[in-house]
DNA sequence: TCCACACTCCCCCAAAATAGCGAGGTGGCC
DNA sequence: GGCCACCTCGCTATTTTGGGGGAGTGTGGA
């Protein structure tokens, strides 16, 4: 790896705020030689933040055209695992077009490669490099450059996760191994009577582990534990 | 990236059959000169897949005993996003101990990174490194190959996804988006008739909601078919 | 154009879960 | 020895879900 690219990954390891996060796709932009870099993330509520280099008349024009809904990068990385080069996307839809002619006449370039990251729960992540070039160029550029963006996105993803976890605290419970498995047997979806006898204990038994989960979870009935101790990795069904 | 290490990501690349992801974990092995390299991945039917150099005894051993629900190691990268070192997960509880001893025990190392991936429909991968060293020898190796092992975990991650691909023909249930909106509320601990209230229809047509989602999601009743959306990655809470 | 599918509403009744009141035994920790 | 967390069991009454019927609208793709 590159070192002035090494010194760009250590800005983001150490970044606190939205703008260093915004310092360093300047940074990487201008490593890189392109149009754009920029970071899209939705934490675990839904908050969306950015970071990038799009000109601001562009992301406004974006967020007021709610063009979430319409971006086939968005709609395409939200179903895919792995890089995506833009010319893999569906732009065969008219609203798609419409899309790309005024994104490309924003300033945004014609050729990208969108990283998406995912995390546990529901976190998800979109790190782009775009530029203005022809296919043989944009192809040698991602040849060259394809595993540092996926590291650099890792790096970003990294920091974007203690971002979001320095705002949020909440403790963690922890269940009893009995509770835990009867967590487990009811997420399977058996009822409790099915659960009771499968661990050989009478169904009132069971609905005291259950009653008791719910409790130290805080949830409002069983389906509610049941979504928030899957949420917090406490069972896996 | 080595030559050699090259050559094992195309061997990874041409893949096909879980063989063809075993031997490429058996080559990584020898090359990184470590105990073991594994693969493990739970597609979004909640199916589990496996590849790796852990002997039959342990794995068999590990599924026997359900050692799912006890290694730290999967419970820890559940609530992850991001290359976890053993070190760092929890093994302060008597299970957790009793379990660690017995892996090494059965060759498993005493060290170990495990890099988490997560897909859009509730794919989740790990990839690990392990190894029987002292702490500051596999300091020294993660710091020298922790990146190319998450690009290793890429390319295991991109083929078993074409894998997945490849094998299943049933359709991964889509739910509507007013299905997704009940499932959410259902999932927040709401009855349904709260929930209803909050999408503003009737109680009733909440339960059609839930009805179809469960039959869609082939789950047994509604805590179910939430565990079930919650895995899958299709609602957030 | 028509078909499929998403969306909306209504009935009834059996089954299951929830809420409230209990009881007692074990084992670890201060 | 006392406290606390865990494990086990019982009863009754009320609320919520689940399964079985229906029926009508609107929208988008073949």
């Amino acid at each position: 790896m590159h070192p002035s690219l090494e010194k760009l990954i250590s800005s983001v390891q150490s970044a606190v705020t939205l703008e260093d996060f915004q310092t360093a796709t300047e940074g990487l932009r201008d490593h890189y030689k392109v149009a754009h870099i920029v970071y899209h993330w939705v934490n675990s509520n839904g908050e969306r933040f950015g970071a990038g280099t799009y000109s601001q008349e562009w992301v406004d024009r974006y967020v007021e055209k709610d063009y979430l809904r319409v971006d086939p990068v968005i709609l395409g990385c939200f179903q895919r695992f792995h890089p995506v080069d833009w010319k893999q996307l569906d732009w065969s839809t008219k609203t798609s077009k419409a899309f790309f002619k005024e994104a490309v006449r924003y300033g945004v370039g014609n050729q990208g490669l969108t990283i998406p990251i995912r995390g546990p729960q529901g976190q998800f992540a979109l790190f782009t490099a775009s530029n203005t070039c022809s296919d043989d160029v944009w192809t040698s550029f991602r040849k060259r450059n394809e595993r540092d963006l996926i590291l650099v996105a890792h790096e970003f993803n990294k920091r974007a996760l203690e971002y979001e976890l320095g705002v949020e605290s909440d403790t963690v419970a922890g269940l009893s191994p009995r509770e835990l498995s009867a967590m487990t047997y009811i997420a399977k979806g058996m009822s409790r009577a099915q659960a009771a006898a499968q661990m050989d204990i009478s169904e009132h038994t069971l609905r005291v582990y259950i009653e008791a989960a719910r409790h130290k979870l805080g949830a409002l009935n069983t389906t509610h534990a049941v979504a928030r101790a899957l949420s917090r990795g406490l069972i896996v069904i």
